[in-house]
This record gives C-alpha cells, structure tokens and sequence, in this order.
DNA sequence: GGAAAAAGATGATGTAGGTTAAGAAATTAA
DNA sequence: TTAATTTCTTAACCTACATCATCTTTTTCC
C-alpha cells in the first residue's frame, strides 16, 4: 500500500473510519521526480501539497544575487509546498526540487478544501502540523537571531540527524544560513578541536 | 461592547450565529496591562492565547549574553502566545511584555480545546490564522538570510506602518536583527540619502 | 516641573562571516 | 571507465554589522 506512510502518520493526530480513509485516498496521487527535477518553480501558482514517501526535496528562493536559500527539506513523512502561493493561490517564490529520485504522494489545495468539508477532522489534522510548522519556524528565527553559525549547524545536527549524511554540505550551509565556504571552515575547524 | 475587535475579526473568517457567539463570549476574559508588565515569563508554561485590543505587547527571548531578541509585536486587532509553549504545555522561552498600558482578551488553552468541539468552525478560524502566521514566519527567515539590515528595514516600515511612530527605535532594531547603534546609524545614512 | 531613567546619536575599533580564486576530491552520466 | 560536472577545501583579503564608550535628547513618573 503506496499510502500506508501517510495514513500511519495522520493516525498520530486523528482517527479515521475506513470509509472515510476511502474519501481521503481518492483525492490522492501518485508522482516520481527525477534526481534535479523541479516540483514547482518560482513564479508558479503552487496547486498541491506534496507529501513526501521516499527520497528528499529542497524548498528555496533565489535572491537578486542569484543566491540560493533553503527555506526546508522534505525528507519522508513530510510536507512541503509554497505556503504563501498554496494559501493565496498567488505566484509564490519558491523552487521545489528533488535532491535525489523521490516520491511523493500530491493532494490538490481544491481537494484539500473538500476535505475540510467532507471530514472536518482534516481542518484538525492540518492545524496541528500547521501549528508545528510555525513553531519551528519560529524558533529558526529566534535561532538566526541569537547564535552562531557554528550553534546553529550544532542544532541542526541534533534535529535533522539523518540529513546530516545524505545532503550535500552546500544545502545544509545555504539552510544555516552561511556561504559553503564558510561551512567548510567552520567544519574543519569543529573537527579539529571538540 | 468590549468584544467586538474580536468577534469583527473573527467575521472575517468564519460566521458565528448568535448563540454561538455567546457560548464563545462566555469563555473570553478581559485585562489590563500596565506599561512593562510582563503578561508572560520566561520559563512559564503558556496557559492563555491573548488578543490585544489597546496598547501593544512584545514577544521576546533573551540569548545567553543577556541580549533580548524580538520575535513578535502584537498591536491591536493581532493575537499573541508563546506557540511552542501553549501547544505543548511546557516551560516556554518567550517574555510578553507591555510596551504602554494594554488591555487584552484572554482565551485560555483548555477552552479554545472546548471551543474546537463545541464549535467546530473555530478550528477552521485558528487554522486559518496560523496559517497566515506560518507564511509570515517563512517569509521573515528568508527576508533575514537575502536581505541587508536596511532592506528589512524598508520592508518593516511598509509592513507595519502604523508602529513605526510608536515603538521605541530599539525594539524595531531587535525585531529586524540589528544593535540600536547599527539601526541610528543606518537611519541617518537613510534620511542623508533618499 | 524637574530629577532620574531610558532612548538615541556618533566615533573608534573589532570580528563573524563573505568574496574571490584556484586546486583537489567526489559524483555523475554516458 | 572515463570525461564532465559538481562539490569541497584552503588561502588572502574584504565588509556589514557588533562592541565599547561617551554624549545628547527624550521620556517617565513622582
């Protein structure tokens, strides 16, 4: 069953009966991205919500530089799309991109509104990793705000420990917020010493 | 009617029939803020989610050096808490603070849960608040790794241009990530020039 | 209305992290 | 399996912003 990572993940916050689980599958699809290929692109409307089954996306924007910054990964068992966009149904500023070969499971904003509808229960599930989103966010802010770059990949570390080994150094620096040469020195330099 | 910011706020988004309004009425709790008083400490579990009506609150951290880091000004018509907190019901790391004599309307943890099965329209209004707080969230994290001070600044005046004349200079510093002598300094380059 | 406190301005100097450049190592793709 | 591409490292130099210190102005509050 394709969807069992998603459904064992809503069933942490709300039950389902089975019919509504039927409800629920049948606004959902199936789609593989290719290493490098783009999920949405800046400028785009963004019109679903990607639920993550296998491999990994990268959620960035481009700055007037041409400098890229990573707003989140999507790792499995995870969410992303453009907030901003899926909300007001404007071009957003996100790129979404795979890191590598992924899967992900697609569920439309106009399906994700029947939903609400049709079984309120979703408005729940979808306020509580809402909620979870903006504390985490909140709290990266607070973090850009009162640590070091070297404090902050520390966190990074602890939180996101099986990113460590499979992202490439420059997209956990451009997520930290530092340039990739930085990173490599304040890599070597955490290495040398504790 | 002391409510009606709140409930004309609220219309904006779900609509509420009378009795309903009443039941929502009957959980509300009004207060008075003095200047500086703080609402909500360091280390307390955050109990209440508060709507300010007058006045102006501030949501703030204080790193390892002592220095206070502003992660949220809540002016009226604006809803404040300390997320991580209020969901999770643990020791918080926010202090709300009074910056002028405030008056705020309390809605306490455990009857927003109620409200949410009573009425489940307010789990619609709630989600469709944060959501709105998330994108915020998002968008200020980005703004903070593309952008200079100065450009963050600009964006703050156009953004919230009503605080501005009011807040203390220090306290717009704290939220764009600068030192107040950085902000002087860089206010006066910004009259100097255009 | 006036003393005390807080906020703001400004100068000199310090530093975390950026930029540029160039070579080495690892990955990819054919 | 190798050429091409991407990623990583290291070094020299640079800059946006921080720090510290002192002074002026504004606000607070009795």
């Amino acid at each position: 069953m394709p969807f069992n990572l998603l459904l064992n993940n809503i069933s942490k916050f709300i039950h389902l009966e089975s019919n509504e689980q039927e409800i629920f599958i049948s606004y959902l699809k199936q789609k593989k991205l290719k290493r490098k290929q783009i999920f949405l692109d800046e400028g785009e409307v963004c019109k679903y919500s990607a639920f993550v089954t296998e491999g990994c996306l990268r959620g960035y924007t481009v700055d007037k530089n041409g400098d890229e910054h990573v707003l989140s990964f999507a790792p499995p068992d995870w969410w992303i799309a453009d907030m901003y966009s899926l909300i007001s149904q404007k071009p957003g500023i996100l790129t979404i991109e795979a890191l590598e070969d992924t899967e992900i499971i697609l569920l439309s904003k106009a399906d994700q509104e029947k939903l609400y509808i049709e079984i309120p229960k979703f408005e729940r599930f979808f306020r509580i990793l809402i909620e979870n989103s903006l504390v985490a966010n909140q709290q990266r802010i607070i973090d850009n705000m009162s640590l070091t770059a070297e404090e902050r990949y520390k966190i990074f570390c602890k939180r996101y420990p099986t990113l460590i080994d499979t992202l490439p150094q420059k997209q956990i620096a451009s997520y930290i917020g530092v340039t990739p040469e930085f990173f490599s020195r304040m890599r070597s330099g955490l290495l040398r010493r504790g």
